[in-house]
DNA sequence: CCCGCATTTGACAGCGCTGTCAGTCTTGCG
DNA sequence: CGCAAGACTGACAGCGCTGTCAAATGCGGG
């Protein structure tokens, strides 16, 4: 048998209204009426129903996470930190995945209008795509983007992925390399082309040249950090010293090939990667890489579609990331022959 | 402005109730009527209201995902089958992760209440949870475990953990290897127990002894796979051929300290996991495993909360597991000097 | 002691849909 | 040709809650 709001109005002596009215965390409410409500429907269990709820006041209390990424690491720590922040506020998640070409298909309309969702969080490569983004705008769903770049009028939670790979490459400069290989992300990601822009600030800082056999292009998956890491170092004599792969998986790839060619990470060869994942720690050695908040973003996004911040706060939210510096990079050998 | 179901029935001439017919498939609607209904909804761009038809049918179509596991790949698996089903049949998957403690305290009985979900999947290790799975019965939320053991009423979808360690061990056995440290997994999951009796089911049937200097506990986590290992290898004279760890985290720490140790693996010591989780593929060399259809589980666990099977069906579905042999195993060196 | 205002409370409609049940229209068959 | 058993359709209530608006209550100052 279900406790409706009834029998707690009844219960406590008051209305429906009244007893609404405090759940909801309403004013004008004597605290007196307050309490007593709040001890019945204690007591009776009571726990109001999402959908009367939801049909009621034309609200789902659902976010949802519309997402198109590969990588489980990054997807579970999106949705710890968007449902810990639900949680708080009786929200919950429902999971969107869908395909680029899906979202960017009218099907994407339908289930998102279907469900009624109060909020969507977009991921990357989704947030950076625009019909995607458009179609939200038309349905008028409050959203938020995860994405690298602040583009548009919606809001937007980030993490500053060219300051972070100018860091990066920075540290390695100052670990005397000089030749560094570098591996580019995914196309289809926005942060790739900023990884790459930060590395070639640094680069060009130190008026050193970004050589294009050096380069390489990769999909953030840890094959093509094999295949780009061939190519890097497929001639004996003319190697980098350091390889910095725009994520952890192609770096991953990275340490492979160099172990199946017999040379020692990191006294032959520093690499690091990006975004911190599980593998960054289980690599041996284990990898020096950046420390992506992604969790806190997740909750971010969420907090920002729940309290809907009145146009005096900032749209766009930069979080900071982390150089972390494991074993997979040390002072380059070639300084003292140079 | 958003179509309602009135608008359709406008539209095509038909009352509210022959629409709804239409639109949830009921029988007894004449073929020209739901031709009709069917093309005014798709060109009005209908799409009805969950919340409402919640209130009105007293189902949500909402499964929730409940679970506590600290494996991004296990549970995105899990969540991409189970969104797989959930898809075809207009459900969709909310997100409910929960501590074993919060599992079974009042506080998870809220959470479920609240939702009004019309089904619950459960994973490991909250499966074997037994005041979870009373508080689900008591609220008479119809849930389907993923589960390694049948137990109990509930429906349950699984796979033979026994049968796999088993399989394995014999195929270290048929590469000859006599001396097999097996690592323990978490005491929490009920997984663990099952695949150490795999293992001793296929020792003892070749009449070697299970040492107990050569069983390791571990907790599923790379860190205690690592201290799993140097425990297991810590003597030079007397070390076993080949380790079998119960997941592939901690084979990823074994085959770390093999590194260490300057232990070739396979040539010195075969290793094997258990998940087939993307890391065994990444390591190097790459892991010799058990692939776990989880996805599948995922898929099949969402299919029987939705389409409620009647009593004649099996309340419990075995899935296929597959042994995959991979390059972090060979035959034993060691066998000649027998 | 009465009035105006702010505070607190409640009555009621209705969100968009489906369950129930009664009504109408076919059909098959004696 | 008539009638019962289906096939099909629609009217209506109401799921459990919240928004609206009106009513009641309390309080301080004239």
């Amino acid at each position: 048998m279900k406790t409706t709001i009834t029998d707690v109005a009844k219960e406590a002596g008051v209305s429906m209204k009244t007893v609404s009215r405090v759940l909801n965390n309403e004013p004008n409410v004597a605290q007196a009426t307050r309490d007593r409500v709040m001890e019945v429907a204690q007591r009776l269990q009571y726990t109001p129903n999402l959908a009367a709820r939801g049909l009621a006041s034309s609200r789902s209390y659902l976010i949802a996470l519309v997402y198109d990424n590969p990588s489980p690491s990054y997807i579970t720590n999106i949705q710890r930190g968007a449902i810990e922040a639900c949680r708080k506020k009786g929200y919950h998640v429902v999971l969107e995945p869908m395909s680029l070409e899906q979202a960017e298909s009218p099907d994407s309309e339908r289930m998102l209008k279907r469900l009624g969702v109060d909020g969507v969080i977009l991921t990357p490569p989704l947030s950076d795509s625009i019909p995607m983004r458009d179609t939200l705008r038309r349905l008028n769903i409050p959203h938020v983007l995860v994405a690298p770049e602040e583009s548009g009028p919606s809001p937007t939670v980030r993490m500053d992925d060219v300051e972070a790979a100018r860091q990066m490459t920075e540290y390695l400069l100052g670990q005397g390399h000089r030749e560094i290989g570098f591996i580019v992300g995914h196309t289809e990601h926005a942060a790739s082309a900023l990884r790459q822009e930060g590395f070639e600030q640094a680069m060009h800082a130190h008026d050193l040249p970004i050589r294009g056999e050096w380069v390489a292009q990769g999909d953030f998956s840890f094959r093509s950090g094999v295949e780009a890491a061939e190519r890097l170092l497929k001639d004996p004599d003319h190697r980098p010293t350091a390889i910095f792969a725009s994520n952890d998986d192609m770096a991953a790839g990275v340490v492979s090939v160099a172990g199946r060619m017999g040379l020692s990470v990191p006294d032959q060869l520093s690499v690091c990667g990006f975004d911190d994942t599980p593998i960054a720690q289980i690599l041996w050695p284990k990898l020096t890489t950046v420390a992506q908040p992604i969790q806190d973003m997740g909750r971010k996004a969420a907090e920002l579609l729940i309290d809907r911040p009145d146009g005096n706060n900032p749209l766009h939210h930069t979080l900071d990331f982390e150089l972390v510096i494991r074993e997979s990079t040390r002072l380059t050998n070639f300084k003292a022959s140079a």
